[in-house]
DNA sequence: CTCTGGTCCTGTACGC
DNA sequence: TGCGTACAGGACCAGA
């Protein structure tokens, strides 16, 4: 559920309560959310003594640089960070703890255990899955015009699901993904190589602006996602159509839609954001 | 190539 | 009131 806003607001509080800390320990909960090295021992020797120096972030991924690690850290639905003293009760949800050499822990909390993490010598972390498969964040630079339409000329498939796929534009998930479609008066299940010129140049400011004002909110708080400080976002105020199933489209009054596509629950009003004639 | 459906998980919503 | 069941979803994988 966190998306690029809401893993760049953790990020943010993440990185002031981690920032300088030496780990002594690691302990792991539920083995299967360490996905390298495949012996998840070797993960905690490998992390024992070294000191977290800066939080970065790439699309929906958190990455964590060490002394001679990177650990590559992927929320999924709900997982979350937040910072403890040892004596602290643990919350049966928590999986992973990073023991700190001041006495304090960081703790990796995640209900349906989807988060994911990777462990790997630093400077290989983007030569290898999961970061080397990723596409642009919609505002960066390499996110050009040219590199967006070829994309999406290339493909038969629904614009919604192109929106989705990390390797062809990177932070965008379920909620934003409606949002941007949206504000770009696109249908979900126009076919991406119908767009015009046009509408490929509104999708990519909408997709780099809606981000963007979300990242401003603190990210949107949907299903009680919070930062690592316990703060929660405001942008879910300012959603238009994820979530409003049956009520009032905000622009022309229309019932917001909920219909299914790429496999995923998709609001959209079908009065402003038309499929016909295409 | 692309779509569908299963997988991983568990809390929540819903029907009876 | 309480129980069983369907559902949600990010990324990935197998099969059609």
């Amino acid at each position: 559920m966190p998306e690029l806003p809401e893993v760049e607001a953790v990020r943010r509080s993440l990185i002031e309560l981690v920032a300088g800390q030496r780990i002594t320990d690691v302990t792991v909960g539920w083995p299967k959310i360490i996905k390298s090295p495949e012996q998840y021992e070797q993960f905690q020797d490998a992390l024992k003594g070294q000191t977290i120096h800066d939080v970065d972030r790439k699309g929906k991924f958190l990455i964590f640089l060490l002394d001679d690690y990177c650990l590559v850290s992927h929320l999924r639905m709900e997982g979350n960070y937040s910072l403890h003293k040892q004596e602290d009760p643990v919350d049966k949800h928590t999986h992973v703890v990073f023991h700190f050499s001041d006495g304090m822990e960081l703790r990796y909390r995640d209900v349906r255990k989807f988060g994911t993490m990777h462990l790997f010598a630093k400077g290989s972390e983007w030569t290898v899955p999961p970061l080397s498969k990723l596409g642009p964040e919609p505002f960066s630079d390499e996110f050009t015009l040219e590199y967006f339409k070829g994309k999406l000329s290339n493909t038969e498939r629904v614009i919604k699901a192109v929106l989705l796929d990390q390797s062809i534009v990177t932070g965008l998930g379920n909620i934003y993904v409606d949002e941007v479609l949206f504000r770009s008066g696109i249908h979900p299940e126009r076919k991406s190589r119908t767009l015009t010129d046009q509408e490929i140049l509104i999708l990519r400011e909408q997709a780099a602006s809606t981000l963007k004002e979300s990242i401003n909110a603190g990210g949107s708080s949907v299903n009680t996602y919070m930062n690592s400080h316990g703060q929660s976002g405001t942008y879910q105020n300012e959603l238009k159509v994820y979530g409003r199933k049956d009520q009032e489209c905000y622009r022309c009054g229309a019932a917001v839609q909920k219909i299914k596509v790429a496999g995923r629950g998709t609001h959209f009003c079908p009065n402003c954001q038309k499929i016909a004639n295409y």
